[in-house]
DNA sequence: TGTACATCAGTGAACGCGCGTTCACTGATGTAC
DNA sequence: TGTACATCAGTGAACGCGCGTTCACTGATGTAC
């Protein structure tokens, strides 16, 4: 096995533990076994569990965040000081998160999505503090410079209300996307209609933005 | 320590820890020393870590549904078979969530509440797949019969979408009650307003009503 | 070209530690005769 | 009233187990002379 093939098994066996038994129930016994590798081998190259459970947010994170700031560029080239679209910033974020990278199939891109979110929302409420610092130190610059197109673009809203919104909009969207596997799978049950994550968006859009927009 | 006393002890200790560090991550040395009780005394009580964690459900939701069962008692016999209000519907939840049993201080039954949703969100991600076989074994009934009520309350919703918009709103409320300690905190840093948890239900409402009768 | 050394990914076995659980026991209270 | 026994909440110490981490080691590859 090359070089880098080692550290990219056990990122990819932990990512898929982690998100269906969480941090603490998932050892580094079960990760390197599913990923058929030595149990030294996630100390010999992350150095620790809590590296390992950093690293994997950063693999998603670096590319996500890169190709969010292009777009980001793109949008202020064409904007210019104009009051942007709510909807288009809005839709920013499923539109990077869909968006194929690497020429990986679109199935397994969803599914990491997924994968994820469930994550994203273990991290939140999960005992893991140093994730949620690691968070906040990598990405918090691009997350200001986001939030400052949303607030550009509902001037109507007090800070307030646009506080207090955009954290209804990141609980529903967490809560869904991080349990979308079990949610399509008892929609297709119920209803007999396949779906897939992107419908998701295209019924969560619709809320979100219903929502954001709701009288005071 | 009489009786029922240690048993309470370890609950209120359990309950804490849990929501603060997640299920795996206390251990039953940390909430006995919390409780001030013997090691062995959960055991004891309650036979096994998992049964205790079920216990600590069972005291919130027992007498959470005894006193939304009352409730939709009154309102079926209020209503009888005209189309129910949905906003009627709705409020039931909170209402039931805020109201303050057998005279504790509001303001440790708000903080409960904070308490409560943490873990409901952690039993939802994390790996404890015998809190969700549990929860729908005991409560499932009463579940099933409340969502009859939001069925007939919005019959201009195909299921389809009824379903998806019920789990959004789910995540919004669970994710943003879960954290709301932090986020009421933030809201009082920045915009120099405290803020208590029906506050935030004021703020939440409105968001939910618009998002579940959004146009499709 | 051959030899000596350095680098580095990976390994196998062991380390100490904290975990949930068990068990024989205590001591207070209640019950039967 | 006194004695013998039963019940039961609670205890202290130990159990085996799986955990994250460490470390001396291997074997392949690259580099210097």
């Amino acid at each position: 096995m090359a070089n880098k093939d080692t550290a990219k098994a056990i990122l990819n066996a932990a990512e898929e533990l982690f998100s269906e038994k969480g941090f603490a129930e998932t050892s580094l016994r079960n990760i390197t076994t599913k990923a058929g590798v030595n149990l030294a081998a996630v100390n010999y190259h992350f150095g620790s569990k809590k590296e390992l459970i950093q690293a994997v947010f950063a693999r998603f994170l670096n590319s996500f965040c890169q190709q969010l700031e292009e777009k980001l560029d793109d949008f202020q080239r064409q904007q210019g000081d104009a009051q942007p679209d709510l909807n288009a910033v809005l839709m920013m974020l499923p539109a990077t998160a869909l968006q194929s990278n690497k020429g990986s199939l679109d199935d397994n891109h969803q599914h990491r999505l997924g994968i994820f979110m469930r994550l994203l929302g273990l991290a939140y409420n999960q005992g893991q503090g140093h994730v949620r610092k690691f968070l906040k130190q990598e990405y918090g610059t691009i997350f200001n410079r986001y939030m400052a197109f949303v607030t550009a673009a509902s001037p109507e809203l007090s800070n307030e209300d646009r506080f207090w919104r955009i954290h209804f909009m990141l609980g529903a969207t967490v809560f869904t996307l991080s349990g979308a596997d079990a949610l399509m799978a008892m929609a297709q049950h119920e209803f007999n209609l396949s779906t897939d994550i992107s419908q998701v968006f295209d019924k969560l859009i619709p809320f979100l933005g219903a929502g954001l927009q709701a009288p005071s």
